[in-house]
DNA sequence: AGACCTTATTTGTCTATACATATTACGTGG
DNA sequence: CCACGTAATATGTATAGACAAATAAGGTCT
């Protein structure tokens, strides 16, 4: 292996880091293609003139990132990435709406206080007749409607939500301020607006919306489930990537 | 619409995993709140009897994951994450249908090469009259038509890809094996199926559909842009969480 | 009080070494 | 030829010590 070649502008960079993106460049490039096997530690030492620790370092890090694969007495390969992975932001809707440089309004449309039904049990994996909370309200960007959130709480879980009343205050905002969770998954699909959903965010009846669910637990106990229905036309979601993040 | 199951702990830690572990229980317990000052280095050398690259590890890993904040001389703080970040898999279409143990389908639709009209330019970001490929195919899962794949590709980035004719083989599946990228960007949206769709689909017009689409580059090079229509009934992005991944 | 300098503390990085662990490669005996 | 034990090798984890860099906290001088 030939010594380093990458041009490299930035002059604060330590050792691991410019060993990682020595290799790295080499990866993306294509010169190291997938399967390829990479220089072994006591070979980077030479290179570098490092310890091993520097090497592992920078070799661990391309590791956890997925770029490359490593296996003991065998070496350290290029991985073949077998799925595009990007990491999604999803930001509580009233600074994506700011962000923007739109006016965010917010209206709660329902809050009820309840035992369990048999259908929230399917929603949130809590037992019959728990307390849990129901609350529908609608976000507005630009005095428009933006998103319907459709939301149950476990009163369990987060017993300090029921004083809350949430006429100004979004439970999204709310509880990102005061509940830290472990757990969540997200399901991203699209839906036909029906003549509930489509009077509520005052769209044609059968338009196409974008349909995030979240799930949230706390060391396996469920928070909340929540679905936001976003007309179409407003709202995409975007996910960036680049492997040296 | 259920909710997914649990996730599960891990068994059989390194040290520097179990201080990890334990940092990262307090802190999503909610006993350390965002801001909370967590112990120096040479306080968990003393408590878990370690040296401090190993209590380092375990913090420069809270630290890389956004759990936790360092600041020098000032010690290491519970961050307040502001967003909900999720790692997204966007898999090969092949492998996703097949690893739900159904049958997978593959049909060419169209395939031209042509220069880049003024259309394509504001699809990929080359110039007039440039190589492109675009490409339309369908990909089925149980015979059911579950994709709608509709590709721009850059000739000039990617030439080997005008001697392929993608009969068999999809273009996605071919992409992954062949061209290396370094940037993506992913947008996902909804939208109402128009007659042809509908029509490719074997779906009603008006349905909604779920739409991905993929813009790729190599060190800022456009690759190919990319737009997956799915029948919304059929297909779910799915996205997950956890601090300690 | 405010501007400036000094010091102490904490994190960041690196070296050198050691032993553990997984897995390949090889050689031996059946 | 195959099964099995053994050695070789690369990675995984950890220790102990060193210096560098950033910065909070105090102290001094004006």
């Amino acid at each position: 292996m030939t010594p380093p070649s990458k041009p490299r502008p930035s002059a604060g960079e330590t050792l691991h880091q410019r060993i990682r993106s020595d290799i790295e460049g080499r990866i993306l490039s294509g010169e190291w293609p997938p399967g390829h096997r990479l220089p072994f530690e006591h070979e980077l030492m030479d290179t570098y003139s490092c310890a091993r620790m520097t090497a592992n370092k920078a070799l661990s890090a391309l590791a956890a990132s997925g770029l490359v694969e490593r296996r003991r007495r065998a070496g350290s390969f290029v991985a073949r990435p077998k799925v595009h992975s990007a990491v999604l932001q999803i930001p509580d809707l009233k600074s994506e709406v700011e962000n923007r440089g739109e006016r965010y309004g917010y209206e709660l449309l329902d809050r009820q206080k309840r035992g369990a039904t048999r259908e929230d049990r399917g929603r949130l994996e809590v037992h019959l007749r728990e307390p849990v909370m129901a609350l529908r309200c609608r976000h507005d960007a630009a005095d428009q409607p933006f998103a319907l959130e459709d939301r149950l709480l476990n009163l369990k879980a987060v017993p300090d939500a029921a004083l809350q009343d949430f006429a100004i205050l979004s439970p999204s905002t709310w509880l990102v301020d005061h509940v830290p969770w472990t757990e969540a998954e997200h399901r991203i699909s699209a839906c036909n607006a029906d003549e509930v959903v489509a009077g509520e965010l005052a769209i044609e009846v059968g338009s196409a919306c974008l349909v995030i669910e979240r799930w949230t637990w706390r060391s396996g106990e469920p928070i909340t489930a929540v679905r936001f229905t976003h007309p179409a036309v407003l709202y995409d979601l975007v996910a960036r990537f680049t492997p040296s993040s």
